[in-house]
RNA sequence: GCGGCCGUAGUCUAGCCUGGACCAGGACAUCGGCCUGCCACGCCGACGACCCGGGUUCGAAUCCCGGCGGCCGCACCA
C-alpha cells in the first residue's frame, strides 16, 4: 500500500474525530463546500479571535459586519461585474476550453480584449481566423461563466443580489460612517471576518478551495501624501522571505530574505502600511505553527493581479501535498474603490487632512482565508509519535484547553474527578472528561485532538486535593493544588506560564 | 468542462480482474461487561457498510450504461 501522504492523515482524523468533513453527503456530496463539526468550530473561532486580537484589536482598528448579499449596483460600481464575467471558447473538434479574452491575445496579438463584448469577441475571431491553437480546430459560440453567485432580492425578483465575493466592500460603501466613528482622522482600518462566495468553476483540494469560505478581511486608509506607519518600527527588523515580481520574472524560484525595512528600501514593497501587515501576517502565521521558513511572500505577476490592485503579495505556506498555497493576500487598492463607489453613488468620499487638504485615501487590505489556515494549523500541528499522532496545537488555539482523567473508574475516583470537571467549566475552560479505557489510551486520545494539558486525579488526590497535571508535547507531569489551577491553567493557555511552573515535577 | 485513477460500517481497508461457498472478512473507533495504580493493556459480547439509478444474468460489491462525488493533470481560482 503507498504511503497516505500528510493531507490524508488529517482529512481522516478531521472526519473521524468530528474537525470537519464534506457537506451534503447524505445528498451524495457537493464540491466547494465544507461542514465543522464540533472540534473544527472551536479551533476556527480560536484562529479567528487569534485573527481579530492581533489586527483589530491591538491597533484599535473599528470592526464591522455588513451583509453578504449585495444589490447588483455594489459589485457595478466595484468592477467585479465586469471583471468577474469571463467567456470560454471551447474547440469543436478537440473540445479544449480556452479564455477567450486570453486566445484572442494570444492569437492576434490584440490587448485589452477583455473588455470587449461576445459581439465584437466573435467578430475579431472570425475576422483574425482564430484556431484552436492545439488541434487548429474551430471554435464554437463563447460560453459566458460568472463566478459570482447571482440571487434575486425581494418578492418581483426584479433586484439582483449577489453574493459578495470579498468583504471588502462593505467597508468600502460605509467609509463614510467608519470616517466619523474613527473620529476623521488618518489614518484608520476598518475590519470584518464573515463568509464570502465564490461560484468556482469546479473546486478541488477540498477544504483549501471552497465555493463559500470565511475571509478575515481589513481596509487600512491612509493619506498618500502622509504614508507614514506610525508602528512599522515594531516590525522593522523582522525577517521575510520575498519573491518579487522582478525575481519571478527573471526566472527566480527561491525567494530573498530580507528584513522588511529593507524591503521597503530596496521597494520590492510599494507602502509602509503594506509592509507593517506583511510583518504581522508572518507573525501571525508563525504563531499558528508555520515555521517562517516554511512561509513566504510572493508578488503576484500583473495577470494574475485583481482588477484593483497595484500590487498584492501572496503570504504562501508551503503544504504537504500541494507546495506553496496562498493563505493570505496583501494588496494596495489605491484609491480604486472608493474612486469607484464615489463615482457611482455622487457621493464625496474625499476626506480633509491635518494639512487642510481633501484627498482621496489610499488603501491596503490584508486578507486572509480561514479556512486555509485552519488546515495550515492542523498540518503543522500533526506528529507522530510512538505510532501514536499528536496534534500540537499552540495552547490558545488548541479546540480543547484541558481534559479531566480519573486514574482509574473505582473508590471515589470519578466522583472527584467530576468535582474538577466542574470546578473548569464554571471558570470557562474548554473541558472534556472521560474515564473510559486504560489512562494511557486517554492520554492518547485526548493528544490526537491536541488537548494541551491532562488533569489525572489518583489516590493522593483524596488525601490532599491534588492533581497531576500532564504535558501533550513532553509528557512530563507535575502536581498541583486543585484550588490553584484556574489561575495557573489560564496564564499557561496565554503563553505567560511554561509547563515547568504549573507545580511540582514528578518522578 | 476534458482526460486518468477511484467510491465497501464512524475511520482505514480485504474482496472486484476470473459473477455463485460474501445474508461481505479484518483492524481501529463506538457501546455493554470483566479487568485496572500513569502513556492507544488484556479478555468476552454487541452495533455497524457494498455512492445513487438503470441494464445484462438463474444470480451483481464484482460486468455494462448514466448520474453524483473524490483525487491527480489541463483550464479556472478577482
Amino acid at each position: 500500500m503507498p504511503e497516505r501522504d500528510l493531507y490524508e492523515r488529517i482529512i481522516e482524523i478531521a472526519k473521524r474525530r468530528g474537525f470537519f468533513w464534506p457537506s451534503f453527503e447524505i445528498y451524495g456530496g457537493m464540491s466547494g463546500f465544507v461542514t465543522f463539526g464540533d472540534l473544527g468550530t472551536r479551533l476556527r473561532r480560536n484562529i479567528e479571535e487569534r485573527w481579530r486580537d492581533l489586527f483589530i484589536r491591538r491597533q484599535g482598528f473599528l470592526e464591522l459586519s455588513t451583509p453578504i448579499i449585495n444589490p447588483s449596483r455594489v459589485f457595478e460600481a466595484s468592477g467585479h461585474l465586469a471583471h468577474f464575467k469571463e467567456y470560454l471558447v471551447e474547440c469543436s473538434r478537440c473540445g479544449r476550453r480556452f479564455r477567450a479574452d486570453q486566445i484572442i491575445e494570444e492569437e492576434t496579438g490584440l490587448e485589452y480584449v477583455e473588455g470587449m463584448t461576445v459581439e465584437e469577441m466573435v467578430r475579431i475571431m472570425e475576422e483574425k481566423g482564430v484556431r484552436c491553437p492545439e488541434c487548429g480546430g474551430d471554435f464554437k459560440e463563447p460560453i459566458e461563466f460568472m463566478t459570482m453567485f447571482r440571487t434575486s432580492i425581494g418578492a418581483t425578483g426584479k433586484e439582483t443580489g449577489y453574493g459578495r465575493p470579498e468583504a471588502a466592500q462593505g467597508m468600502f460603501i460605509n467609509f463614510r460612517r467608519g470616517f466619523e466613528l474613527a473620529r476623521e482622522k488618518l489614518p484608520f482600518a476598518l475590519a470584518q471576518t464573515g463568509r464570502v462566495l465564490r461560484n468556482e468553476i469546479s473546486p478541488r483540494k477540498g477544504v483549501i478551495r471552497l465555493r463559500e469560505f470565511t475571509i478575515m478581511e481589513l481596509e487600512l486608509f491612509f493619506d498618500p501624501e502622509e504614508p507614514g506607519c506610525a508602528r512599522f518600527e515594531e516590525v522593522a527588523e523582522e525577517p521575510v522571505r520575498i519573491l518579487s515580481e522582478e525575481m519571478q520574472l527573471k526566472g527566480v524560484r527561491e525567494p530573498v530574505e530580507l528584513r522588511l525595512r529593507e524591503a521597503l528600501e530596496e521597494d520590492l514593497i510599494k507602502t509602509v502600511w503594506q509592509a507593517y501587515f506583511m510583518g504581522l501576517s508572518k507573525r501571525f502565521v508563525a504563531h499558528l505553527g508555520v515555521p517562517p521558513e516554511r512561509q513566504r511572500f510572493r508578488a503576484q505577476l500583473p495577470e494574475e493581479r485583481a482588477h484593483y490592485s497595484a500590487q498584492t503579495y501572496d503570504h504562501e505556506v508551503l503544504l504537504d501535498r500541494w507546495g506553496w498555497v496562498e493563505v493570505a493576500g496583501h494588496a494596495y487598492r489605491t484609491d480604486y474603490d472608493l474612486r469607484a463607489h464615489a463615482e457611482a453613488s455622487g457621493l464625496d468620499m474625499t476626506v480633509l487632512t491635518g494639512r487642510g487638504e481633501r484627498v482621496l485615501p489610499h488603501v491596503v487590505e490584508p486578507s486572509f482565508g480561514l479556512e486555509r489556515l485552519t488546515y495550515v494549523s492542523m498540518e503543522y500541528a500533526y506528529r507522530r509519535v510512538k505510532k501514536r499522532t499528536v496534534l500540537s496545537f499552540p495552547r490558545d488555539i488548541a479546540p480543547t484547553n484541558v481534559t479531566v482523567l480519573p486514574l482509574v473508574t473505582r473508590d471515589g475516583l470519578p466522583e472527584k474527578a467530576r468535582e474538577v470537571y466542574r470546578l473548569l467549566l464554571d471558570e470557562g475552560f474548554l473541558v472534556d472528561y472521560d474515564e473510559k479505557g486504560s489512562i494511557g489510551r486517554r492520554y492518547a486520545k485526548a493528544d490526537e485532538i491536541g488537548t494541551p494539558i491532562a488533569v489525572t486525579v489518583d489516590y493522593q488526590t483524596l488525601e490532599d486535593e491534588t492533581v497531576t497535571l500532564r504535558d501533550r508535547d513532553t509528557w512530563r507531569q507535575v502536581r498541583q493544588k486543585i484550588e490553584m489551577l484556574p489561575g495557573l491553567l489560564r496564564r499557561y493557555l496565554r503563553y505567560q506560564l511554561d509547563f515547568q511552573d504549573l507545580g511540582e515535577e514528578l518522578k
